[in-house]
DNA sequence: AAACTCGGCTAAGTGACTTAGCTTTAAGGC
DNA sequence: GCCTTAAAGCTAAGTCACTTAGCCGAGTTT
């Protein structure tokens, strides 16, 4: 038998595909086998099981969603960062609808790409609410609003839970022009 | 064998409190019907099946988590009207942490109770943002974006994604007072 | 060329869901 | 009070996904 040449990196890689085509909870050890040109077994000699290949997922998307979350933010400040990374993520849940989902699993303490991946998430988001004056305790509220009000649209969104499709960008804006309201008029910074 | 007298509703109540104690995920239908103290595929003559179990658990928890927000909101307004219903939503989410996924299925249209069910839980949130004065297309934005908050919130929460759970209560707070602001001041509103 | 590593394989076991088909309970008609 | 019958239970058996064990040959190293 000739030797398909695999190795860890190929296998994630390919799961992200095959998840991006089929969903991530489709995404199955025999449908990657069988798309790699292997027994399924055979992938237990690059991953050591369904739930560890669910995590190397998980870091290489947290991988690149914080970079194209970055490289939108970079350059621009205030309302204008928060307008082009909140649209790079979902632009990125978009067009990656199987690797999405995964970037939802906490970084695993063991993998340090995936702690690197995680820690860079949070940054770009830390550093645009930085242009808005929110430091510390404020900025770490101000961080979960963000990820919540982003995660819980891009999720809903996905799930059907919109209804109709027809207004959902609109919707979108308004919830970014909204958190750029709240994230001048902090709640705690005043008071 | 003496008949146990089960129907459709004690099992999807019995598969209710099951999910509290596991995880909506850990919910199986060999543990549910151990738990109901029959065999596993007796359970086939009250529900179709594994999914058609956590549709029938989704309009469960649906229609419950509807009554709590409601229940929340009734004879208050504006900001407290809000705050009283954000609370019970999260509440309702940490008191039932294996129901609370379930309320993410899109309602079923085959079943009028679950679609009832998801029509009250939109219809409180709306009602509270009428306080505001947001009606029309700034109502359906303004409920999508307070839809995502909370949902978005309670899942990062649930799925360990805030780090050390110290602060999370006053993040909550703060996410909410975020959101009266902004639906003071909607975008959409005043332009 | 021999040896060794390792990436592939087959075989076999587990757990979950599902279907088929049988049995017996319990209710209702006579 | 018996007989019929719908339905609630059962066992048996099949599918599918994941996992482990252990074999074998390809390719590299010496």
């Amino acid at each position: 038998m000739p030797r398909v040449g695999l190795n860890q990196q190929t296998v994630v890689r390919e799961a992200a595909r095959l998840a991006d085509e089929v969903g991530f909870s489709q995404l199955t050890l025999a449908a990657l086998a069988n798309r790699l040109g292997v027994a399924l077994p055979s992938l237990y000699k690059h991953v050591r099981g369904a739930d560890a290949l669910a995590q190397k997922l998980a870091a290489l998307a947290t991988a690149e969603l914080a970079t194209e979350m970055t490289t939108a933010a970079v350059g621009r400040s205030g309302g204008d960062a928060l307008r082009a990374m909140a649209n790079a993520y979902r632009g990125y849940a978009h067009r990656h609808p199987g690797r999405y989902p995964a970037t939802q699993r906490v970084p695993d303490p063991a993998d340090p790409e995936h702690v690197e991946a995680g820690e860079r998430a949070v940054g770009a988001v830390v550093a645009v609410l930085r242009g808005y004056g929110l430091t510390g305790d404020d900025a770490v509220d101000a961080t979960r609003a963000l990820r919540s009000a982003l995660h819980g649209f891009v999720t809903l969104e996905a799930a059907g839970g919109f209804g109709l499709p027809r207004d959902v960008d609109r919707s979108y804006q308004q919830l970014i022009a909204s958190m750029d309201i709240s994230f001048r008029s902090w709640p705690g910074t005043g008071a």
